[in-house]
RNA sequence: GGUGGAGUCGCCUAGUGGCCGAGGGCGCACGCCUCGAAAGCGUGUGAUGGGGCAACUCAUCCGUGGGUUCAAAUCCCACCUCCACCGCCA
């Protein structure tokens, strides 16, 4: 049994010390606060049954040696002695491993602490921090992205769905393009500011998509492949977090930048946001990750929001930044802001990037860390920060289209496609 | 997909049931020596959890998970990874 490494998950010492901080975090999110006292309980029928083994284990250890020198009549009331110790180390190890198991479990359910200054709440209760830009007034009336993309023969959902089904799409021609050099110049951006460059697996193992916190309650969001026990990826923050899985980084911080496909259900997001490709089953994303000195997390965070506002600005979009509610946070973010472009077809914004803190939660999970300065090893910080070039392409479409279907090219995006008006095709 | 080989404390390696509480070498750290360095000599050298102000101490970890046994790095089973060859194939 591995007594040692099974419950880092969460640090009981700081849920010991101070139990009021998870309670208030429970109570921001809306979850349930009594699971701390449980947590507290299992915890401590753990640490007995544990100390219980590790006598009896001891014992056992100390017999075994005797048996070897011993003859005769003592050697067999020796054997008769550690026959029965056996009997009572194999018992009490399964009730520790039984605990052990139960605490787990349960701390599985328990989403990350939230970081001090979070709104509490749910998806409503977000708090706007700023706005940047003015949303477009139009002197004629505005097409949406898929009428453009159609249009400018950039996007085809029908072949999409005939091929793959619904959500599906092709990004076609100018479409496809327009897709590559967002990526190229959100890597360009990002490996200029020191991040290094990732293309990574999006297929991984359960361990990955377990220690990332993916496949708790939101799991049905999930492509599983069971014959091959491999989970497809919602986001390349799984595989660039279990990158550094059970290492010790001997320098901080790392700042990694990847583009994969990601791919998602969309389980019970039926009948919303069907038209078009606000959001699909597969979409590429270019997504910025750090592991960090715990302390220099925040300032990590405000960081990564920078570089996705120096993106937006790159492409000449209307937003604004949004703290999000502690109850529409994830389990594994302490905290989160998002930057919503403007999209006039819906008279509302939309999320265009997202950017969190995940504390230690996925450093514990994945046993990553580091060395303080005493020398001690600690679960490093990990956040990541993310940019879904779909999204993208619906809000420069919209934001940037003219009266006869035709779409200006911010000048940032004019160098990859040789153009400064996307003109329609038909 | 098939066959064979291998996985031991940063690296290399010893280790075929109790003397392994894991030995040796390299590397690294510290000390001695030296004007300084190299060489030489000596000492130390991982992870996780628990106990102690501390020196220290207890348990767990020899790819992973099970099993046999009073006792497993060592025996048995399954799996994973790597290497080699064969087959198939973008």
């Amino acid at each position: 049994m591995r007594t040692g490494s099974l419950v880092a998950v969460i640090d009981l010492r700081a849920l010991r010390e101070d139990p009021e901080r998870l309670r208030a975090s429970q109570r921001a999110r809306g979850e349930d606060e009594a699971v701390v006292d449980r947590l507290l309980e299992l915890d401590e029928r753990r640490r007995a049954a544990l100390t219980r083994f590790e006598q009896l284990r001891s014992e056992q250890k100390s017999i075994g040696k005797s048996v070897s020198k011993a003859k005769g009549d003592e050697r067999e009331q020796l054997l008769a002695r550690a026959r029965d110790l056996a009997q009572q180390v194999k018992e009490s190890e399964s009730e520790a491993g039984r605990l052990q198991e139960e605490l787990t479990a349960t701390l599985r359910t328990v989403p990350n602490i939230i970081e001090e200054g979070t709104p509490p709440g749910g998806e409503q209760d977000f708090v706007v921090l700023e706005h940047v830009g003015e949303p477009r007034t139009f002197d004629f009336e505005p097409r949406d992205h898929l009428e453009l993309g159609e249009m400018l023969g950039a996007i085809d959902t029908e072949r999409g769905a005939k091929v793959s089904g619904a959500r599906f799409y092709y990004l076609t021609g100018i479409g496809a393009q327009l897709q590559l050099a967002l990526l190229n110049l959100a890597m360009e951006q990002a490996i200029d500011s020191g991040f290094t460059a990732m293309y990574p697996p999006v297929l991984v193992k359960p361990e990955a998509m377990e220690g990332t916190g993916f496949l708790g309650a939101h799991s049905a969001e999930v492509y599983q492949l069971p014959q091959d026990e491999l989970y497809l990826v919602g986001t390349s923050e799984v595989p660039l977090a279990a990158y550094h899985m059970n290492e010790i980084i001997d320098r901080l911080p790392r700042r990694y930048v990847g583009w994969s496909s990601c791919f998602r259900r969309e389980a019970g997001s039926y009948g919303k946001d069907t038209r078009g490709i606000i959001r699909v089953h597969q979409f590429d994303k270019v997504e910025m990750f750090s592991y960090c000195d715990p302390a220099d997390a925040h300032e990590e965070h405000l960081r990564l929001l920078a570089w996705e506002k120096e993106m937006l600005a790159k492409v000449e979009l209307p937003y604004r930044v949004i703290d999000v509610a502690a109850g529409d946070l994830g389990s594994s973010a302490a905290r989160k802001y998002d930057c919503e472009a403007w999209v006039p077809t819906q008279n509302a914004y939309r999320e265009l990037t997202s950017t969190s803190n995940c504390t230690d939660f996925q450093a514990r999970r994945l046993a990553v860390r580091f060395r303080d300065e005493g020398g001690r090893s600690q679960p490093v910080a990990t956040l990541n920060g993310t940019l879904a070039t779909t999204r993208w392409i619906v809000a420069i479409l919209e934001n940037h289209q003219q009266a006869d279907g035709s779409v200006r090219v911010p000048k940032a995006l004019q160098r990859y496609l040789g153009r400064e008006v996307i003109e329609p095709v038909r």
